[in-house]
DNA sequence: ACCTGAACACCGTTCAAGT
DNA sequence: ACCTGAACACCGTTCAAGT
């Protein structure tokens, strides 16, 4: 659906003016290999002008700024990530699949995370609202509660998506998850002594657990007060 | 709990050197001042030295960065937003309050919302995290099933806060919300036609909703999932 | 019409020099 | 020990000049 073209960033060892046929498809593309390869941090208008072989100035031809190139890239990922039909599962099944493909999607590129929660109502979020929301008729929902429903899932999978990808962050920088999260437990443990009792008991969870199969069992969670 | 203190700008009339009192405190809360009047895009180092009446430079003998102003700053926004006491609550209404808390402090100050979700793990997001799950046990929720329980309301809160802060500042901006997002919608159902007839079923929804219900509706459609 | 890249108006952060 | 503010190394974005 969506090819990654690399080959005119090979053109610009000789210094000759390219062949002009920079296309929006073609600066999205090459955001995304930057994004993906190096992260948010890395893609610039001058990074993604080198790559294009082009000045930075070139890329506002295609592109309104840099909100709507980061749009543009989140969305190409999402549709790609829902683009497997899931016609042949049970509707709450189905539900389940999108919001695993999403969570998969931003487990390996996590700037699609960050980017859902910095534009909430961008294409790629609304797309997600839509998948969900498609299987609640059959799931038995009544009509009024529907929106309802599917918002209340969009924000789980938004908020998780946030988590995640701070998640892979952190593991990014070269720290180690437990520590660093032990140390955040237990910092806000000790601010203010044993008034987070709660937070205590959980603390070996919180560094311990499985982020796939906790998101996995906030969404059957939800999905039982939706049928229930 | 936390004194806003302003008095410091004052002595930047004369051109002397300030009286050598400057605190963490005073500098958080001079940044939280201007995130309420100006929001994200008005807190500067520069500006916030200037409403210091002091340079750049001296801001880092306090802070270590601007990723640890903005979780200190809304720590001390979420902190005081939790004060009141709920204990005489039942269980279930104990964490709608709390729920309902944050999202009115976010729906006062988007900021905090975006600051929430750009860092998930910082202190006023365990606090979030803590205060829901104190009220597992009382709601008859299994010890196993509590972290599981307390991590899908604290998404659905994370998610559900980058969204009204990005609501928000849509609405800050000028433009007609409901425009802006029945735009957003058009152009995603446009972009593939009849593919996502959910949304277009949606689409008055979306646009006229009420934020707050919207809110109070999934976090009591979680509990229901939770309790059942 | 589209590219080019220098220039503009900013950032967060650092650091020698002060007190 | 803490402040001061110029300087550094960047940004996103604009725009005259090219083709």
């Amino acid at each position: 659906m969506f090819q990654i073209c690399q080959d005119r960033a090979m053109e610009k060892k000789d210094g000759k003016r390219r062949d002009k046929a920079l296309s929006r498809d073609q600066v999205i593309s090459a955001a995304i290999a930057i994004l993906n390869e190096s992260g948010e941090s890395g893609l610039t208008f001058r990074t993604l002008a080198q790559r294009l072989a082009t000045g930075p100035g070139a890329i506002y031809n295609h592109v309104q700024n840099k909100q709507d190139l980061l749009a543009a890239a989140a969305d190409v990922m999402i549709q790609s990530a829902l683009s497997v039909n899931r016609d042949e599962l049970a509707p709450g099944a189905a539900i389940r699949a999108v919001a695993l493909d999403v969570f998969d999607i931003i487990d390996a590129h996590p700037w699609v995370g960050m980017e859902l929660s910095r534009a909430p109502w961008q294409p790629a979020m609304l797309l997600i609202f839509d998948r969900i929301g498609a299987n609640l008729q059959a799931l038995g929902v009544p009509d009024m509660a529907q929106f309802h429903a599917a918002s209340t899932v969009t924000n789980f999978i938004l908020g998780a998506a946030a988590q995640q990808a701070a998640a892979i962050r952190l593991h990014a920088d070269g720290a180690q998850r437990a520590t660093l999260l032990s140390a955040a437990a237990r910092a806000a443990i000790h601010q203010d002594k044993k008034s987070s009792p709660f937070l205590q008991r959980m603390a070996g969870n919180l560094t311990e657990h499985d982020d796939r199969e906790q998101f996995s069992a906030g969404v059957d969670l939800i999905l039982r007060g939706i049928s229930g």
